[in-house]
DNA sequence: GATGCCGGGGC
DNA sequence: GCCCCGGCATC
């Protein structure tokens, strides 16, 4: 079975449950929904509950329940499109219950990405809002602990008027709207996205053990003070860091889309994934629920280029990324989301492995050792091509010199008569061995000298001393330049 | 003093 | 980027 439908299905029971923002005592959805579906739902016993409401949807039988929410008379893959879209709807329904969510993190199956920060924005000064608060929360709980084992949620942290009247379809929209207006600042946002998005990318099985409360026997009752705690004690700043750059990344499956804009995201989720027109500006809201906002902090990412050197064991191929260096906020999901991520390539890791391999080639002369083999005199023609003055870099006559140098680089069956002319461009086909070992040693934590001190002088003879002051032009680009000599390399 | 080459500057 | 050179460390 799909693994996008289980989330789907753990979302959908919590979407009947939250669906109805003004929760009614006594109705509980999740009872109504509960039906065994062992054979409905094959291996997949956790979430028997409202899944299975839809999963009949699926089957093309006819819920009414369901219907009324959302009927789609098209086929199994748009159903089971819808039926995620729903799922993912749960979450700005879950959201008005936010206590429920951040209190306990292990129910962010149904939090695919938004409601974290639909919980942040609920003002609980708003007497209205806590009742509201109160009231979704005791809905969501009762949608995961049967009624009988639900305790009155005491009033002491929030006021909430018991008896309070449900409120109609307008003040469903009217929350869901600050609901979904709140998602794009919230600073709190964060976590539950990304905590989601590990958990989606987990395949299968793993992803049912990241919230176990969601089995019907679980008791979440502990997680209420510790919500409440978390609510109101908690001292998240709300601010923004000035350096905290909000990104918004795609949650469809596979699709690691990363926009800087809403709207961007948005266009992307609609167009790309949802089918839309693309001319079309109409939103539904839908695509909302297909993003999550994620941050990264500029400084971190400024350091983490900054420190990124060529010795950086922590560059797993695709360095941190936005990653690590990404990884703005101190929340462990995001730092899993990158290191999850590893594989895919980000901005950063496309660039820097290069970057590094790149680090330290302004002096060609100095960072590709040639490779000169002794040749006879009747080869001597051969190396003449490159050479832009006469008599200059025949590649011929040196094997009295350093021959374990000279032979170091030539591997290949191609003999690689390399000459050092003046002017000389480094060709990919003059790539050596040493190249590529000193490329290597760029990469390795080699010990470089403290700065102002001297290499050692080699004890190959050099250019000069081979050639002396009077065939300086036979020396190599780097002698006459008085730099480290490039063709009698130590 | 000769040599090697780093650092820097001119173009 | 190419080319050159002052200047320093090393031999």
């Amino acid at each position: 079975m799909d693994n996008r439908y289980i989330l789907e299905q753990t979302s959908v029971g919590t979407r009947v449950g939250g669906a109805d923002f003004n929760y009614r005592p006594g109705r509980s959805v999740l009872c109504d929904t509960r039906v065994p579906t062992a054979e409905k739902n094959g291996p997949m016993p956790v979430y028997t509950h409202g899944p299975v409401f839809y999963k009949l949807l699926m089957d093309g039988g006819s819920v009414s329940g369901v219907k009324g929410e959302r009927t789609s008379p098209k086929g199994n893959g748009r159903i089971l499109h819808e039926v995620e879209k729903t799922g993912l709807g749960e979450q700005k329904d879950t959201g008005s219950s936010g206590i429920l969510k951040r209190a306990s993190p292990t129910h962010c199956p149904g939090t695919n990405g938004q409601s974290p920060g639909v919980f942040m924005h609920l003002d609980i000064r708003n007497p209205g809002k806590q009742a509201e608060l109160a009231n979704n929360f005791r809905a969501a709980q009762e949608w995961i602990i049967p009624p009988s084992e639900i305790q009155p949620l005491p009033s002491s942290h929030i006021p909430v008027p018991r008896n309070r009247k449900p409120s109609g379809h307008a003040d469903k929209e009217v929350m869901a709207a600050t609901v979904l207006t709140s998602l794009s600042t919230s600073p709190l946002c964060s976590t539950l996205p990304l905590l989601h998005q590990s958990q989606s990318q987990a395949a299968g099985l793993g992803r049912r053990a990241n919230f176990p409360l969601l089995t019907p026997g679980d008791d979440v009752n502990e997680d209420v003070p510790e919500s409440t705690h978390f609510m109101f004690e908690d001292p998240i700043p709300r601010k923004r860091k000035n350096s905290m750059k909000v990104m918004f990344k795609c949650l469809w499956k596979n699709c690691e889309k990363v926009l800087s804009t809403s709207s961007g995201i948005q266009r992307h989720v609609r167009t790309v994934h949802l089918g839309r027109n693309t001319d079309s500006d109409y939103s539904d809201g839908e695509e909302d629920f297909y993003y999550s906002e994620i941050e990264i902090n500029m400084d971190s990412l400024t350091e983490g280029l900054s420190s990124l050197t060529p010795t950086s064991p922590t560059t797993c191929g695709p360095p941190p990324v936005f990653p690590p260096p990404l990884t703005a906020v101190p929340h462990s999901e995001r730092i899993n989301m990158n290191s999850s991520h590893c594989p895919t390539p980000t901005l950063l890791s496309q660039s820097a492995p290069s970057t590094l391999c790149h680090i330290r080639t302004d002096h060609a002369y100095q960072a590709t050792a040639p490779v000169r083999i002794p040749l006879g005199p009747e080869l001597a023609g051969l190396g003449n091509g490159n050479g832009t003055r006469p008599g200059h870099g025949n590649g011929i006559s040196v094997s009295w010199q350093s021959p374990h140098v000279l032979f170091k680089g030539v591997l290949g069956p191609v003999i690689q008569v390399r000459t050092v002319s003046i002017g000389e461009k480094r060709q990919p086909a003059a790539i050596t061995h040493s190249t590529v070992i000193k490329n290597h040693a760029l990469v390795t934590p080699a010990p470089k000298s403290a700065p102002g001190t001297r290499k050692p002088r080699g004890e190959a003879k050099k250019c000069r001393k081979v050639y002396g002051m009077e065939k300086r032009d036979m020396w190599c680009t780097a002698c006459r330049w008085k730099k480290a000599c490039q063709r009698f390399t130590d």
